[in-house]
DNA sequence: ATGCATGAGGC
DNA sequence: CCTCATGCATA
């Protein structure tokens, strides 16, 4: 069923009784692994910027520079209440009962075409009845042809499904050229984001093929530099870019992989822009420095040991049966009520709050994919 | 590479 | 309690 893979040494209990109100557990210590100080936080910059790629969705939010999650106990609300109080308890067990039936215990479509790793080839098999399209065959058009080409063609084809919807919906005006030099980096988050300046004022004025191509490249730049997902991340930090943290591996992965949004993609691009040309330079310029016989000796790398608190962060393992019940629930009801979501979750024998994330996480990506794959089916 | 989670800011 | 940017933990 449920998985609690709780890594933590902490007082974490899995299923635990001990519930808080979320919003309210304030915590004293601030972080205790992973230096999220000041990150990136182009504050208003997301906020004045137009509709989301999604469609009709025009809830467009700004960003907010995340924050350590040390907190003693990760989950709020109690979990699994009691059948509501306002109704009978069968109340919606027809919605429960359908559900279940579209969950078919053993059904074949997983929700993952196959792992990540999957290419091209399974990208959209998946199509029968699933709402979820498959992720992204991202690894496929990094085999294609790189480097050459500097200039976009129009062409909609060899945009990522993600994309091609979206310039579908917005399609005109080219790209906005903005790879010059670097980005003077100089603003402070305070008055203009220097990333807002550099960006047009509407993210959807960017050339969603400008990002792709980008994306594409800056993979392959950084691997010729030999640098890590994880490195680019850390060594922006080094870039000292006002407002501008470290980022995790998890984000350049995505940013590669063009699995963030297109704000989020928008935003980025400069940074990690600036952050490739400071490596090539600094590159270019251990080239030079071995030419002359000058010998840097290596210097010792960094080594982020851990006299860091041992609190982890527990990641509950939602089990594939569960999953597909949720997922049904998802094709009924997007946003289900706080109501339903206890039904749900005392149902699982998840915390309510597992369950309100799920969903929440469902919809996020969600609309990523959306189109990622979908108009072929 | 991706699942589950946090938290800011907004209704 | 949502959305969105992001990250730890993990498959």
């Amino acid at each position: 069923m449920l998985t609690n893979t709780n890594t933590s040494s902490g007082e974490l209990t899995a299923t635990g009784k001990n519930s808080f109100s979320n919003a309210s557990i304030g915590l004293t210590n601030s972080n205790s692994i992973g230096n999220n100080n000041n990150r990136y936080s182009p504050s208003n910059f997301y906020r004045a910027a137009a509709v989301a790629a999604a469609t009709s969705d025009s809830n467009n939010r700004r960003y907010m520079p995340s924050t350590p999650w040390s907190k003693p106990n990760c989950f709020g609300d109690s979990f699994k209440l009691e059948a509501n109080s306002l109704f009978c308890p069968t109340i919606d067990d027809n919605f429960l009962r359908q559900a279940e039936a579209f969950a078919k215990p053993e059904s074949s479509s997983l929700y993952y075409p196959s792992s990540f790793a999957c290419s091209s080839a399974a990208a959209s098999a998946s199509s029968s009845g699933n709402i979820y399209p498959g992720t992204s065959s991202i690894e496929s058009h990094l085999l294609s042809d790189q480097n050459q080409h500097n200039h976009h063609s129009q062409l909609s084809s060899e945009l990522h499904p993600f994309y091609q919807r979206q310039y579908a919906a917005a399609a005109h005006h080219h790209a906005v050229a903005a790879v010059g030099g670097l980005p003077s980096m100089v603003v402070g988050m305070h008055h203009h984001s220097v990333i807002g300046s550099l960006v047009p004022p509407h993210e959807l004025d960017v050339d969603p093929r400008e990002l792709e191509s980008f994306a594409e490249r800056f993979k392959q730049r950084r691997i010729k530099l030999g640098v890590t997902q994880a490195d680019v991340g850390q060594q922006l930090s080094k870039l000292k870019m006002p407002g501008v943290g470290s980022l995790s591996q998890s984000t350049i992965c995505r940013f590669e992989s063009l699995t963030l949004s297109h704000n989020n993609m928008v935003a980025l691009k400069p940074v990690l822009q600036a952050w490739l040309e400071f490596a090539e330079a600094e590159m270019r310029q251990r080239k030079k420095d071995e030419m002359n016989g000058a010998m840097i000796g290596m210097s010792g790398h960094i080594n982020s040991n851990g006299s860091l608190i041992d609190k982890k962060r527990k990641r509950t393992s939602i089990a594939a049966q569960e999953k597909r019940f949720l997922e049904s629930c998802f094709i009924q009801q997007q946003r289900p009520s706080g109501e339903r979501i206890a039904q749900i979750a005392d149902k699982l024998d998840l915390k309510k709050n597992v369950v309100r994330v799920w969903f929440c996480n469902q919809r996020q990506k969600n609309k990523r994919l959306r189109f990622a794959a979908g108009q072929s089916s």
